[in-house]
DNA sequence: AATATTAATTGTAATCATTACAAATTTAAA
DNA sequence: TTTAAATTTGTAATGATTACAATTAATATT
């Protein structure tokens, strides 16, 4: 698994040094969009010396190479998603989870847009998850 | 004009004070959805003794009351928007204009979302505008 | 292998948007 | 008019992100 990882980010100009292996593992194994806090909050467990900063910067190099995509649902917390296809997020208003769901169509008027060249498109839904309307 | 907005906004349970109503007014009347800087720097020349904090403390009133809504593209940036019904914004990561669009139908796939309650839905793109893309 | 060069990581301080909070002002009520 | 309540304001605090310089690690050169 690391070794497919290495893989891919030399295959996309990354040196793949254990902090970088190990960030883009981790947003791998964790579908549900984590934010810079926790992801450091866990790794430093494994990687002692780990800085935030280098959270950030690794990031930030991974969304030049465009390994990632930024997901930007509320103001003040950044998350990140390995997955590069278009889908979209739900964020629950209560338990703050992120989930992932399915685009089959999206269709909209042409007229403004008609020679604007589109380069990422972003869709999320904000309400209560299944879970939290249980309670 | 000065009118219909105290008469919208008492209608929603807010007081309309001059700050209030000079904000709503200057959202309406400025569709590229400005940001709080913007929209102080602006205004402030109207009304002298205006605080910074008073936009914001406004806007959070609006939102609550929800006669605008927010728009969040990027991370450190907040925008609003006095229309309330669902349509998409595109932002020009040359010039930073917004721009709105309409949007005729979205189909997602409704396995994940089953039993979710959805509150609210926001769909924007990035990219370059018709202007920018024909320097 | 030893040294020089370049790249990556780290820690601390700076930045900047937003909020907390308390004082001052304005509006409404008695 | 006096009192109470609501609104506005200015300043300080917060918290996420970035700038930057120093340290460490990796790579290239002799």
């Amino acid at each position: 698994m690391s070794k497919n990882i290495s893989e891919h980010l030399k295959k996309n100009g990354i040196k793949p040094s254990l902090q970088r292996t190990k960030i883009y593992e981790y947003l791998i194994e964790n579908k549900n969009h984590p934010t810079v806090d926790q992801i450091y909050n866990d790794l430093v467990k494994d990687i002692p010396t780990l800085s935030k900063t280098t959270v950030y910067n690794t990031f930030n190099l991974f969304m030049e190479k465009n390994i990632i995509t930024i997901i930007t649902i509320e103001e003040n917390e950044t998350r990140y998603d390995a997955d590069t296809t278009f889908h979209g997020h739900f964020k629950c208003d209560e338990c703050g989870e992120v989930y992932d769901f399915d685009i089959d169509d999206i269709q909209i008027n042409k007229d403004i847009l008609k020679d604007f060249q589109i380069n990422e498109r972003h869709l999320y839904f904000k309400g209560k998850c299944k879970d939290c309307l249980k309670k």
